[in-house]
This record gives C-alpha cells, sequence and structure tokens, in this order.
DNA sequence: ACGGCCATGTAATCAGTTACATGATTCA
DNA sequence: TGAATCATGTAACTGATTACATGGCCGT
C-alpha cells in the first residue's frame, strides 16, 4: 500500500491552531517540534500547492509595509476533517537509520580508542541537547496556549528528554565497557608500545 | 556537500566479516541490526552493482545442487580502505520522524481518549520489542565471533534496550498525566454524557 | 556596500520502498 | 498443484534535502 505523506499532515496541523505562511510554518517546525519532526521549505511550499489544489486550505495574501508579500493559508472545513480522519489512524512505526550504532556494530575494524571518540561525540552532541530541554520546557509556559495544548506539548517534549537521558546513560556505560576491553592485556592487538 | 552513501558502507562492513550474496546481506541486515538499520533489496543490488564496478568488491558465482545460482561477493583491499575512511568519519546525526509524537503533539484536536489509545499502541509495540531483546541477548553469545565483536554487538543492542525502556518509562508517565487532565471537570469539554 | 533576515518558489539529486518480472526447489 | 523459500534484478514512485533563482528591507 502506497505511505501516506506526513508533510501534509503536519502542516494541516499547525494550521489548526491559526493561518500561516510557508515561512512561518518552516520556524513553527522548527521552534515547536524540531525535536521529532523536521520540513524543509523544499518540501512545504510544493505541498501548500497541493493543499491548495484539493481546498484543504485557503490563501489571502498579505502585504505589510516594510515586509514582503506573504501567502497566509487557512485551514478549511475539508482540511480540518482530512486532518483528525489522519490523526485516527494508527501512527506508523519509524524506521531507525543510526549511524553511530552502525559504526558501533562494526567497531572491531577500528582501535577502540576510535570507537570511544565517537561515543564521546555523541555523548557531547546529547548533553548539549539535555541543557536545551530546560529552555523548551521554560518556553512551553510562555506560550500563548490552552491547558490542554501545553499539555501535549509537554508531553511531547517530555518524549525527547527521556531518550535524551537514555542515549546519555548508554554513552556512559558503553565508554566504561569498551575502556574494560581495551584494558585486558590479552584481547589487546598488535601496537604494544605503551 | 552531498550526504554520504550509507548503504555502500553498511554493505562493506558486513562483508568485512565474510563473503554474502545480496540475499545474505538482507538477512544479515534484518537479523542482526534491523534495531538501528534496515535496508530493502531493491536498494541492495543496486548498491553492489556499483560497489563492483569501483572494484570495492569481487564477485563469483556459486552453484549448488538444488539451489539456485548465488553472487557470492568479497571485499577487497580497496574496499577495505574505503570502509575504514567512512569508519573515521564522525557519524551523522539521526533526522528524527515520528509520527506517533507528531498526532500526541496535535492532541488537543482530539478526544484524550483517543490520544491515550495512540500511546497505548504504542506501549503495546514497546512491549513486544522488550521482550524481544533479551532473546536478541541471548542469541548473541551463540554466533561464532570475537569477544570484540561480541562487545559492539552487545553495546549496539543495548543502545536498543535503554531506547525502549525510556519509551516505555514516558508512556506510562503520558498516559497518567493524561487520564489526569482528562478527569479535571473544568477541563472537559462537551459531551458530558458519563 | 554587505550580510542577514524576510519571503517564495523551482530544479536537481539522492534515498528508499514497493511492485513487477523471472525462475528453481522443496514441502505439504 | 500451490505456497514458501531461495535468488536476482529492474522500474515506478514517493520522499526529502540541497542548490539555485529572485528580490526587498534593515542595520552597521
Amino acid at each position: 500500500m502506497p505511505r501516506i505523506n506526513r508533510t501534509r499532515f503536519a502542516i494541516l496541523g499547525m494550521l489548526m491552531s491559526g493561518p500561516r505562511s510557508g515561512y512561518d510554518l518552516k520556524k513553527d517546525f522548527e521552534e515547536q517540534i524540531s525535536n521529532f519532526w523536521s520540513e524543509s521549505l523544499g518540501q512545504i511550499y510544493p505541498a501548500l500547492g497541493r493543499l491548495k489544489e484539493e481546498k484543504f486550505v485557503s490563501v489571502k495574501i498579505k502585504r505589510e509595509k516594510g515586509r514582503p508579500e506573504r501567502k497566509v493559508y487557512r485551514i478549511t472545513k475539508k482540511g480540518e476533517k482530512a486532518f483528525r480522519d489522519w490523526l485516527d489512524l494508527p501512527a506508523e512505526p519509524i524506521r531507525w537509520r543510526n549511524e553511530l550504532l552502525l559504526k558501533v556494530f562494526f567497531g572491531s575494524a577500528m582501535e577502540p580508542t576510535d570507537v570511544l571518540r565517537h561515543i564521546e561525540q555523541l555523548q557531547a552532541a546529547e548533553l548539549k541537547t539535555q541543557s536545551l530541554y530546560q529552555h523548551y520546557e521554560n518556553e512551553i509556559e510562555t506560550r500563548d496556549a490552552s491547558p490542554e495544548r501545553r499539555l501535549y506539548w509537554r508531553l511531547a517534549l517530555s518524549s525527547g528528554r527521556h531518550i535524551n537521558e537514555a542515549r546519555l546513560t548508554w554513552c556512559s556505560e558503553a565508554i566504561n565497557e569498551i575502556k574494560k576491553f581495551a584494558n585486558k592485556p590479552k584481547s589487546r592487538k598488535k601496537k604494544s608500545d605503551d
């Protein structure tokens, strides 16, 4: 069966909380859900065009002095129906493609120190992400949205925080295990120059 | 900059531990790393063709009675070099696209019970995955591989286990929070027929 | 003057899945 | 005989990113 196009529904979902331009949508995706979703402008603009043709959205051109022209899209009744129908469908499981784990899996083709380097890079990135979460959580509370919308926003964010913590835990464990392995004299290969 | 083709390196990595056919590769991807990687035959066969042209692999046709002809690929010195060069590069961060979280984020367009249904579906799937991990972990020990290869195999697997646990924790928390919200009389909408 | 942001869009390319096409063997 | 597995490949299509193209405004 053909896969459904999620970009369309991500856009419709955003338009549910008010009309926006393509450019606005891109910013909202990044500011609100970059944690688990991303769309490029190269997808957003064509998708908006198709949604327009199908009458899932309507457009109004807004001119404001001192700014370029903007095409502001508003979801229609027909669009809302389509969006709710999609919401009802079970979510498709994600397909993982994790390059770091692939490299770790092939780790025996490297020196242990090289594997450690890779994991430490992930660890550094995850620590950065971790420090962002507190910031995001505070920001939700400053947004003008209903308690219900805040609840779901918080839940989506907390999912990211849990995964982030899990990755950090794994990094520590993996680093320990690799060091333990590398220090066993029996298992070291050539290069005994230490 | 152009993205690098990871399929090629996933294949080369598999060939590092012995020659295989395209069909074998597909099975190995599924049995060993489906946890964080997947390749379809529609990608494997063309990729093998290109790797052959570039002299990263060599081919031998194997005929065994009672079985169709197989093309068995072996990594060359040149291929090993290319593989190690790729291993050295830092891994690119994964692009998340999580349809379930997208639906949860848009949860205020549904009844809380519908959001709960989605999360419970994820929970059921993750519980299934959880029960698979013990099985996989036992299997690693039965495989004919060096302690080093087993270590990295175990680490790649344990990453999945940590993420799985994190998702299950999140599911429980999310279910609780949504139920708490839905039971607050103030925040319920129409449909007071209970 | 130049960089950065606002704003829209198209084209080229790559990545990836599914369907199509073929054909042998084995087992029920 | 018909389904399942082994085995290889191509074609069609969808998905997604990046580069290209255009142009105005604002601040330094």
